[in-house]
Parts: structure tokens; C-alpha cells; sequence
DNA sequence: TTAATAGTTGAACAATTGCTCAACTATTCA
DNA sequence: TGAATAGTTGAGCAATTGTTCAACTATTAA
């Protein structure tokens, strides 16, 4: 059809109907996809990674890893910040201080499989 | 030091230096953490994650998958081509039409923790 | 209360990103 | 060969992103 291939598109059926309607079957709703790209988008930068494998061997306050990184602290609170809005790490605050940690255990087992498709 | 405080740094050793060099003892080299950032960029926007998650359940063309995602041909080559550069993906021509597949079962878990993560 | 340190925040800017469009290659079939 | 379909590619553009800078809050200690 020309229409259609005037916008680089397929025929509404698609090549293989039978296929795509099985995979579209198994399919999340939409929705669900902009989440999870949104969170792990949080895993697809150098800084906020490298803070998420730091904060998996301990603990630490916003200047330590300021520190460890060699970024500013101001850098380090913005993405702290992201992460903790998506419930990938903690705070609790000790007096003037803030501890991070790790959430739970999905940042390592992501991370620890990202790693696994890089060195195989 | 009022000049690491202009600059919004902490001072050499950070403020917990024996916990800040445990922890570096730990990390990956700078670089790894560059190319794990690239790769799992790649499942940071939702038309590849919904690609990676289409041809999860199975193998597809082109075509196939601009169907299924209401998206352009082209939109779909051109992350493709990312995906595929990054083995995440791989393809087979038959013909005219170029098949793509999971490259290996990383992408499936990853996607999984993913979701893990945002259901608990 | 005042000074010092830890951390947060919003605006602004450069850099990156994902899509569209148009042109292109590759393969099949008549 | 020529037409049709599948797929790829590069340039360009709008939208998003990560950092810096400066100003701000919070807590402690003198």
C-alpha cells in the first residue's frame, strides 16, 4: 500500500499475524514498559552506577562518596535523589550526616548481571 | 578548607577514610563502569525495553515488531542496530527478511529484576 | 547566637538522545 | 530487466539529561 509505505509502516496485520498476536498476548500493559525503562534508565549512567556499586560493598554519607567518585557533593545529592525516588536506595540521617544504602537486593543482581553479559 | 568548600568538594580523605578506602578497594576500574552504564542504557527507554521484552517471547522481523509497537521501520532498525551492536540482540536474514533474537539470557533476567523491582 | 560543616535544591547550559524523513541497499518475483 | 517489499542509514531537530553554580536548610559546637 502506498499510504503505508509512504510512512514506513507495515500492513495493519503485520508479516506474521500469527506471531505477533502471540507475542502481543504475553505482553505487559504499556504502562508497565515506561516504568521499567524509567527505572532502569537510573542504571544507564557512569556516576549513579558507579554509586550504586559503591553503596553495595557499605554504607556511606553523601561527602564519602563525593569523595570516592571525585565529583561534587552537590553532583552526588541530585543523583541520590533520583534514586531514592525510585526506591533504589535509602537515607537515614545521623546528625548532621546522611547515610546511604542500597534499597534491597535488585541493584546488585542487576548490576551483577550486566557485569556477566560485559565479561562473557 | 574554604577552598574545597567553593568547589563543593569534601577534603582529600573523605569523612569516613578508613570506610571510603575499604570501598574503593572493592570497585571495578573507572572504565568498566562506563561500558556497564552504556549497556544498560540500552533498557532505559521504553521502545527498547518493549523491543528486548517482544522478542523475549519470540523471534521477529522488522516489520514484525513496528506492528506490534505502532512505531516507524525505521525507528525499529535504528535500535536495533544499538541492540545488536551491544549483543544483546542478533539477527538472521531468510530472504528478504532479517529475523532478530535475544542473544543470549541476560536481557530476560535483567528485564525480570526489573519488574521484580517495581511489583514488590 | 554565630560559625562551621553536611546536605539539598532550582535554574541554566552544553551534551546527548530518539524520532522523522528521505534516500539508499538487498532480495524476490514476474 | 523492472517493480515491489524488507530493511538500513545519515542528517536534522526537538526533547531530555547531567553537571555546575549559587543559594538555601539542617545540625552541631563554641
Amino acid at each position: 500500500m502506498q499510504e503505508n509505505e509512504r510512512l514506513d509502516l507495515c500492513e495493519a496485520e503485520g508479516i506474521h499475524e500469527d506471531i505477533v498476536n502471540f507475542v502481543r498476548a504475553k505482553l505487559q500493559p504499556a504502562g508497565d514498559y515506561e516504568e521499567l525503562a524509567a527505572l532502569l534508565k537510573l542504571f544507564g549512567d557512569p556516576t549513579r552506577v558507579k554509586l550504586l556499586h559503591a553503596l553495595e560493598q557499605h554504607e556511606m554519607c553523601v561527602c564519602d562518596l563525593a569523595a570516592l567518585l571525585g565529583v561534587t557533593k552537590s553532583a552526588v545529592s541530585h543523583q541520590l535523589k533520583l534514586l531514592r525516588m525510585s526506591n533504589l536506595v535509602k537515607s537515614r540521617r545521623k546528625g548532621q550526616i546522611v547515610f546511604y544504602n542500597l534499597a534491597d537486593d535488585h541493584v546488585r543482581q542487576i548490576i551483577d548481571k550486566g557485569f556477566e553479559h560485559l565479561w562473557e
